[in-house]
DNA sequence: TATGAATGAGATTTCATTCAT
DNA sequence: TATGAATGAAATCTCATTCAT
């Protein structure tokens, strides 16, 4: 009675710990395909417990989702604290950074799982899409407006449209997901190729847009 | 007494109905929620006779992705008969047309159903790889290299990776698919931008990449 | 006009072309698992004249079964017609002759499937046991009793147990369905050795019963 | 409001009470014609739990033989114990009263249910053949020859056909099953009557075959 | 007659969710 | 807390039967 168990599992670790069973599942199965007693099995609990932390399997998907978006916005604040390199030197470091690491990591099941799923959430999708989507372009814009202040690159739409300027990794991660089975490509010479053109175009004196 | 009739009989039509009724269904709930009975329903049918067309849903799934993709190759390939434009010509012509065309189109539903449910149709998604992606690549670099010859552009990484090019539709559709909603854009103009600034990049004489 | 086509089939050879059919195919399949549409195919019909022809699937069962029944019952009726002969001469001769077609027909089929059906269908039951099984019983009762007044054989229980003098063949049929695949047997000459162990029970002078 | 609890939770017993009332339903329908919610309701219990117990109709088809098959088997195994009777003893006595008391229970069903699915379950039928079948014929075959060894009786087919020893059951049991209502015989009188003209035929003195 | 497209009831099976223990 | 037996709604698919042609 006065021992301390030694393997007592706390109970704050369990709802990551099943978040994180439900992403590798969902990773191979999709969303509808996933049985929660997988989930719950991958997770070493039973079916009863998972239901105590998570009310339905779509709580269960959101959940899933908002942890993998949290630490990207975190991440994101950050690489905007180092504001005094260049537009090209900024891209080009801790912007490229930032998403090679997304290519690296369970993106393309999260991406894959918002386009899939996302529809039918529209609460999440507009966490999503506030928390994450909007936060990164703004930081892209602002970027965008300082360098043409301070005369490094020329006014484009892509202030407009800054999402373009992650239309990389998007492309690079669905083809992971898709295509590279069939046709694998290297993915971060691809993104940095997309980086590249875009700041070749933002330097480009010529252009008149 | 004279009721609408039970029987139409009309066997050659019907495939092409129920596919159609299917892209339709599954655009609002996603391959896996919808129900045969609702497409069946929607193109005014029986369920029994959805089976007699298609032999399972996932036939159906197939038939909806061919049905879209078909045409569209056949919309590539023509493209690429006038041939003399430059590569700007070609790019803000023809090019852009198809691309707008894609965006015009049910893309959003065929991508996300693509995205969502392709990983477990690993025979579809090939088919697609190689009927739609690998021919607009190759027709791509093809005009690209037929551009770096006539001096009209400078060579670059498209040359390895020409879906980059594509990647404005990606983003737009995945977009209008996602975030319209909540945060409304216009897809066209996201298109041509991103078109412009590639265009930018390729004639950038500055660039020593 | 004037012309008779000669190849238009007669409807009189329709009914027993299907049901010839439907045994061919209940046999393989049983009579459930048996779709009315192999039925017509087999029989080189549509689905819409077998149902001309066949009321339900039912029907169709019903005119196996009977079409099956009728002959033997004329060949049992016929059988008999020999009557000058022994018990032994009769049991050895056309009375073993005739279990022996049965044995070598689609018997199996039949009595498969009026077990597995029998029980519902009682007015087919009903049908068959009388003018198969209790007129065969009668024959071979008919039979004994003139053994023993003759002084051939002596009284058995086989007189008030006639079905007794064809369990050979049943026992042969059931074998044949069900186990041969696993353990091959001569069912011809175990229903010879059934059939002479009843003849040599019938000639034992030192039973008492 | 003290209803029914709705559940029981009686996780050892379940597989026997829905097996024993599959017997019960297949009894009545049959297999084909039963339904599984049929099964689960006799048995007190949802469909949902039954197929956490059977993976498929046909495992509980096929459960329900082996749970009649079982306890036969080692009834028979146990008969043969006593051994020192002889042939016409042990035939009328543990011989007899095994046979009746598969006449007794539920044998009619099974058989049914063996003649007419066994065909499309050949594993089940090898099982039955080997567990039951041949297990009895040997030891009916091991009997006969103490029997010649020892001067009771003379050689006979059944030696090499030990079957026809249970064609008298057989019999009895597909008649109750199918004729009984037209035509109903007293069972036993027939079996003890089959047995008789057995014993008889292996005592004749006078037959030379 | 003859066809086979069309129907829809119904069967099996799955699985998110509940709750007695 | 923790379990997993139990539920039942719902989904896919089949097939006997009908009937316009």
């Amino acid at each position: 009675m006065s021992a301390t168990p030694r393997f007592r599992r706390r109970k704050e670790d369990r709802p990551a710990e099943i978040t994180a069973a439900a992403l590798a599942v969902f990773a191979r199965k999709g969303y509808a395909a996933t049985r929660v007693i997988d989930v719950a099995r991958r997770a070493g609990v039973s079916k009863g417990l998972l239901y105590l932390y998570f009310k339905t399997k779509e709580d269960l998907f959101k959940s899933v989702i908002r942890s993998f978006v949290v630490p990207r916005v975190t991440a994101l604040r950050t690489a905007v604290e180092d504001s005094d390199l260049t537009v090209e030197e900024f891209l080009r470091g801790p912007f490229t950074q930032l998403i090679m690491s997304v290519a690296d990591s369970d993106a393309e099941v999260v991406v894959r799982l918002l386009i899939a799923e996302g529809p039918k959430h529209p609460d999440l999708t507009a966490y999503y899409c506030n928390e994450v989507i909007l936060e990164g372009m703004t930081i892209v814009r602002n970027l965008l407006e300082k360098g043409v202040e301070r005369g490094e690159i020329r006014p484009t739409a892509l202030h407009e449209f800054p999402q373009i300027m992650f239309s990389g990794v998007l492309v690079s991660t669905i083809w992971t997901s898709l295509f590279n089975r069939h046709h694998p490509i290297d993915s971060k010479a691809m993104i940095k190729a997309h980086i590249d053109l875009m700041i070749s175009a933002l330097h480009n004196k010529d252009s008149d847009l």
